[in-house]
RNA sequence: GCCGAUGUGGCGGAAUCGGCAGACGCCUCGGACUUAAAAUCCGAUGGGAUGAAAAUCCCGUACCGGUUCAAGUCCGGUCAUCGGCACCA
């Protein structure tokens, strides 16, 4: 059979459509299986190779599923709100819901073209106001519950974007997206009260089938610390309060360190000779952006209060005060005790300041370097904690501070609430509106969705306002409860927001009653394996499972987590080893690639690269080995004979079947196509094959080029697709070869390969093994140490 | 600095348990076919030494050391690269 892939993969996408082969049956009753990718954000630019990579790998577990009896949900759609389409429309007048939808055709055509067996009639879009309904009216359950609500912030703000960004898009003090310079600016900002989840965020991971970099990661950025708060009096008798996670160390506080931003400096303003020179360093460190603190991290800065003293609880010395900008005022209380002997970065702001460093943890040489071990090293210099490990002295320590009351354990996260308010038009309008009378007031759920109105100029305001604040006939309204007048909220929602919840509505991509229907919800949920980027780490997927235990919490959803099983795809990079980028210009296209050698050598190709988890440069030259072993695989045909199959071959054929179907499982892709071109080449040097094995082939050739196999198993004389055919099995006991070969070695070093039968037992082997010409010759006049026999693996004779 | 991962031919990468290192593919070289080229097919291909040849020997999985009959794999240490976080007390 002569490979053309044009006519071939145009026929069987066709088939596949007239058939909907690839539907999800809402039949209950079935075993069933969701696989899922991440929706991609349908840029300008159409899909990249990097796309292909993670849904041709959830294609194949897919099609395995389906053809192993599982009714599977497989489907795709579209993160279309965001920043570039919007910014496209601004700079060429067009609204961005044409944009969206140019975009959206071109990537479906793209993908189209790959062959994957997406359930398109699940698709689902994030800008569609039947979706974002549900984003809204999820808002308002959040609203509802006190886990929405609106506070006056320092907020990161893109200088470039015109936007507030969450903490998680500013990377390396610049702005994710654009790169540019983020700086702080004082905002009325929504916030979602993710920190609420911040424990059952951490400890339901514990369960799950998650790679273990996502858990860590993910881990470390809640950051849950466990320490004590303290009351230190001080010489004007307020009591200062500070967040440590070593209490332990109480006796070798020898100062203290307040925040600029402490709220202390202000009320202490009386007693403080220097408050000029103090209010002077709050102010330049406001105006250091995140980038130029990060870049300042070498050299400690800091003024003494001058006037106020603390005094330290357990021993009664007076130590004095800082301000710091090392001290951050949005975690803990803003307030440190400072232990230089202990903290590195106590260390050397008291060696700059001269302060001085008192050991209480006994083990290293506090005057040359701060001592952090907890591990090792006991109690010194600190009265009743005198002798005790340190983990023996923080419980100590810490029953002594509850009892006098003025000290209570706490736990502490890194993990801030999340800034839901952008100033931007293309994103989902937040339905609420401000009242004189009544405050922030829902809509009522029956005027959901609330649409975007359609405005002049998608450019945000001079002063960083939503372009919708411009709009007075959209703006100006009727408060929901009183009547009076009212004023919606201009903000719109993060791009996050309709990602958050996505996987829940492709269950009942339809319902106009309900984000999706209960039954639907049981069914489909969770998540049975779901792929994606790592860079969503701390973002989307932290976002998700936030929205997806408060759907559980209200009821919408029975699982507690949304995702059964977590993997990650490396990078496809440039064939210079970089990063694909337009601006490195080493981008490829995968619709050229399609041109040039079909989708079925895409696909292939993409999975072959290498290991599935981690980052492969794109190299030209290793497409042409897929497409030729395409060729020859259609060249089967050529071979096909009613006999002519050896045993040999098909304890091959059995062997390569249980290999493909692991190794799907496995996400070890490459070694699976590995496995079919050995069999293939085998084929070849028998030189024939049987029609049934020809079929089984191309049965698990399928999940990874459909096309030509749909059409090798047509050719074969098979009824129906490939696609929806059975899995097969092997035969446990033909995946076994009657003989083997065993390496014989003499003191470790192999000698030669003797040819055995499978069951042969120790002596046989052994037996076998003397009788090899190189190891009688080898064994000639040395004495016998020891003979190690292990039956299926090694002889191997130590002698002297 | 902390957390995580990774170091194997010219290249991408294989190697459930410690058991023939380099599967599979690419590149390269030689040959066949061809007027020629492409495509295709056959063969060679980790490095080195000896040999006319068949063959034989040595070295080799980042580096140093250890355990073992046997180490890419286990243990201790070092170095390098990549990713994440980064003054979180």
């Amino acid at each position: 059979m002569k490979y053309d892939y044009k006519s071939i993969e145009a026929k069987w996408q066709k088939k596949w459509d007239d058939e909907n082969a690839f539907v999800a049956k809402n039949d209950y009753s079935l075993p069933k299986y969701y696989a899922l990718v991440e929706f991609p954000y349908p840029s300008g630019q159409g899909l990249h190779v990097g796309h292909p990579r993670p849904y041709t790998a959830l294609d194949i577990v897919s099609r395995k599923k389906r053809m192993q009896g599982y009714n599977v949900l497989f489907p795709m759609g579209w993160d279309a709100f965001g920043l570039p389409t919007e910014n496209y429309a601004i700079k060429n007048k067009i609204h961005p819901a044409i944009v969206t939808e140019n975009n959206v055709a071109r990537f479906k055509s793209q993908l189209k073209a790959l062959g994957l067996s997406f359930d398109w009639s699940r698709e689902v879009n994030t800008t569609d106001p039947n979706y974002y309904k549900w984003t809204q009216w999820i808002f308002l359950k959040l609203f509802e519950k006190g886990l929405a609500y609106k506070k006056q912030m320092n907020v990161n703000f893109c200088t470039s974007c015109k936007v507030v960004l969450a903490n998680e898009e500013v990377v390396g003090g610049v702005c994710e997206r654009c790169g540019s310079e983020v700086i702080h600016k004082v905002k009325d900002q929504w916030m979602l009260k993710i920190t609420a989840y911040a424990d059952r965020l951490i400890d339901d991971l514990a369960p799950l089938d998650f790679i273990e970099r996502v858990k860590t990661q993910q881990i470390n950025w809640i950051g849950r610390s466990t320490g004590a708060e303290v009351d230190f009096d001080t010489t004007v008798g307020e009591k200062l309060r500070v967040y440590t996670t070593r209490p332990d160390t109480l006796f070798g506080a020898t100062y203290m360190v307040i925040a600029p931003e402490h709220e202390f400096v202000e009320r202490w303003k009386g007693q403080l000779k220097n408050y000029d020179a103090i209010a002077a360093y709050r102010a330049d460190a406001s105006k250091k952006s995140d980038f130029e603190r990060t870049e300042l991290v070498k050299e400690k800065t800091g003024v003494k209060l001058d006037g106020v003293m603390a005094i330290n609880p357990v021993n009664g010395n007076q130590i004095p005060i800082f301000v710091s900008d090392y001290v951050l005022s949005g975690y803990g209380t803003g307030a440190i005790m400072a232990v230089p002997a202990h903290d590195t970065r106590d260390w050397d702001f008291a060696k700059k300041f001269d302060l001085p460093i008192i050991e209480v943890v006994a083990g290293g040489d506090v005057q040359s370097e701060a001592f952090t071990d907890v591990e090792t090293g006991k109690m010194v210099n600190s009265d009743f904690l005198n002798g005790l490990e340190v983990a023996e002295a923080k419980d100590a320590i810490i029953r002594f501070l509850t009892e006098k009351g003025i000290g209570v354990k706490k736990i502490n996260y890194k993990l801030r609430d999340w800034v839901f308010s952008r100033q931007r038009y293309w994103g989902e309008p937040i339905p609420l509106v401000n009242c004189e009378k009544c405050g922030w007031v829902a809509i009522p759920e029956s005027e959901l969705p609330l649409r975007l109105p359609d405005v002049d100029s998608y450019e945000p305001t001079a002063t960083g306002e939503s372009p919708l604040s411009a709009m007075d006939e959209w703006v100006n309204c009727s408060c929901p409860k009183c009547g009076g007048a009212a004023k919606r909220e201009t903000d719109t929602m993060p791009q996050w927001a309709g990602s958050s919840w996505y996987f829940l509505r492709y269950c009942d991509p339809k319902n106009d009653m309900a984000l999706a229907a209960k039954e639907a919800l049981d069914y489909w949920m969770p998540v049975d394996w779901y792929n994606g980027g790592m860079e969503h780490t701390t973002l989307h997927l932290l976002y998700s499972r936030f929205w997806a235990k408060f759907l559980y919490d209200i009821g919408v959803v029975s699982c507690k987590e949304p995702y059964a099983k977590r993997t990650s795809h490396g990078m496809i990079l440039g064939e210079n080893g970089e990063k694909m980028s337009k601006s490195r210009g080493n981008v490829v296209n995968p619709d050229d690639i399609v041109r040039d050698y079909g989708a079925d050598t895409m696909r292939l190709y993409e999975m072959f690269i290498g290991d599935f988890e981690k980052a492969a440069p794109w190299n030209p030259q290793s497409i042409k080995g897929c497409k030729r072993f395409l060729d020859r695989f259609a060249g089967l045909t050529e071979l096909v004979k009613g006999h002519g199959t050896t045993a040999a071959l098909d304890v091959s054929l059995h062997k390569t079947i249980k290999k493909v179907t692991a190794d799907i499982d496995d996400m070890k892709f490459n070694t699976a196509i590995a496995a079919m071109m050995a069999f293939m080449n085998e084929v070849y040097e028998v030189g024939s094959i049987t029609a049934e094995e020809l079929s089984t082939f191309a049965t698990i050739l399928s999940p990874f080029a459909p096309h030509i196999a749909e059409e090798v198993y047509e050719a074969m004389g098979n009824k129906g697709l490939v696609s929806l055919a059975q899995w097969p099995s092997y035969d446990e006991e033909k995946t076994v070869d009657q003989t083997v070969e065993i390496a014989v070695q003499i003191n470790g070093k192999l000698k030669g390969v003797i040819t055995v039968s499978k069951n042969a037992d120790k002596e046989a082997l052994l037996a076998a093994a003397k009788q090899h010409e190189a190891m009688t010759a080898g064994l000639e006049g040395k004495t016998v140490v020891k003979e190690i026999v292990v039956p299926g693996r090694i002889v191997n004779i130590v002698v002297r």
